[in-house]
DNA sequence: GACCGGCGATTGTCCGTACATTAGTCTCGT
DNA sequence: ACGAGACTAATGTACGGACAATCGCCGGTC
């Protein structure tokens, strides 16, 4: 007992379990228990605290790397979270992104930019309804014409830097890592199809007879919500996309069939 | 040269990239070359191939077979193709799992099925025009009330058994199954917003100032399109859901808010 | 012909070792 | 005080061996 702890942890040898599912069950274990916060162990640690092989210890980190929740890499110091914090996409930002891939230009028409309360919004958002909270309405413009109606909340005590930012031409993901330091990790969105009201109509340009995607998002920062979106796309110029192969998918946003809806619809 | 080939297939030793990943490389070469189609070689077969190691044969099989390309458990040789080939949902499809596990009778009217050309729809499977298509129309319900308008169109060489099927109370997907041997192994949906004619209007029972989810659905087997989906939802009732935590995406569907469209929505 | 057991093939698990590569740190000289 | 270089620590790559567990097949027996 020169050292570390070099009591092997229970790692029963002849279970019917491999010894690296029970390395990996106990490191998940020691995960929750926030042991790590600040220092995750070393392969070569792990290999003298449970006596075990390298191999098997990295068999039982292989999980905890590709899964995200342990990161890796030659020289480095092991440490807690995914390598590459990626910015979630969802369909929303992807729409946004395959606009500007397209080499149009965005730019966005500031409606208001405030600090409010709203119970709904705070609701939704696991907040208290006196919250405040700081709202932005931008109509986004791809080229000339109106894309979207975009509307979003943000709790005022970590948003409030927002409000002296011009939003006509910069993204709110980047204003929210320059000015707030935030990073979303995660979020849930909501498609659904409505039909615009008058006042939206005007703003969007669309035709009275077109349907409207409304896209209800929340982001979150490790997983307390942070942002509440709410878009209104012409439904009848941009689509969502889903593609998959079994095990994985890939979301995407961008034209819809620009001969209309569906040829084939017109024949019930 | 007594059994198999032994020279060494080309990997470099001394290269930039790591031995695993040239082999992986050249597995993959070999992959869309077809040469595996009936037997993909075990793992001392490739050491002796390509001479390397177990251990380095099993770092670049490891991608292939998380990627689900090939397939190895103990006792069995190797096999192409996904262990357990789980249904792709999308979000139609776990749209009627959604409404089956509320406890809600699904059932459908058959409105049509028969053979049809349809020069738009095979175009889009990338067939010939005059191809001829299985079709099947349907109003799905969901208790009393009519959910969805559901058209399919399959190839008639493999889908004809599905003619004698009677669709009101089973899915297409394991009729499929039973009757042709298809499992759908990928595809790619899109959802727009669009607005009923008439006719869908009656069949779908949706007020005039209902907006509807357009769900366009091409289902593959290993690439090939072999099912192309129309489908309306109502979307008054139902939404489309992606939750995602930055490195995976989950899709969803239900219940839109009961309460209306979002009740911020009044206030623009 | 059907059932059961043995056997080989194949992958899973686990151990050991060595060297290469990289990031960060620390020291030393200027 | 500051920069360059050496050093350390950590993972990545690659080799070797051994045994266990399992599946599928073949054959023998009843």
């Amino acid at each position: 007992m020169t050292s570390t702890r070099q009591a092997p942890r229970l790692l029963t040898r002849s279970a019917g379990t491999p010894l690296w599912a029970q390395l990996l069950a106990d490191l998940r274990e020691r995960l929750v228990t926030g042991e790590f916060v600040d220092a995750f162990p070393g392969e070569l640690a792990l290999v003298q605290e449970y006596g075990v092989s390298r191999h098997t210890v990295r068999e039982a980190l292989r999980h905890l790397r590709t899964e995200g929740t342990v990161t890796a890499a030659r020289g480095r110091k092991p440490r807690l979270g995914p390598a590459e914090i990626e910015q979630p996409l969802g369909a929303l930002g992807s729409l946004f992104a395959a606009v500007e891939s397209a080499g149009i230009e965005q730019r966005s028409v500031v409606r208001a930019l405030d600090i409010r309360q709203d119970g709904t919004v705070a609701t939704r958002m696991l907040l208290e309804e006196s919250t405040p909270l700081v709202y932005l309405e931008r109509v986004r413009l791809a080229g000339d014409e109106p894309l979207a109606l975009d509307r979003v909340w943000l709790p005022a005590d970590i948003a409030r830097p927002l409000l002296d930012v011009d939003f006509t031409h910069t993204a709110l993901y980047t204003e929210l890592l320059v000015h707030c330091g935030l990073r979303l990790t995660g979020g849930r969105e909501q498609v659904r199809a409505v039909l615009p009201t008058r006042g939206e109509r005007a703003l969007l340009h669309v035709p009275p007879t077109a349907a409207l995607l409304a896209v209800e998002r929340t982001g979150c920062l490790h997983g307390r919500p942070v942002e509440h979106r709410h878009t209104l796309v012409r439904g009848d110029r941009f689509a969502v996309t889903a593609q998959y192969n079994g095990r994985e998918i890939a979301l995407s946003a961008g034209h819809a069939g620009a001969r209309g809806p569906a040829p084939e619809r017109s024949r019930s």
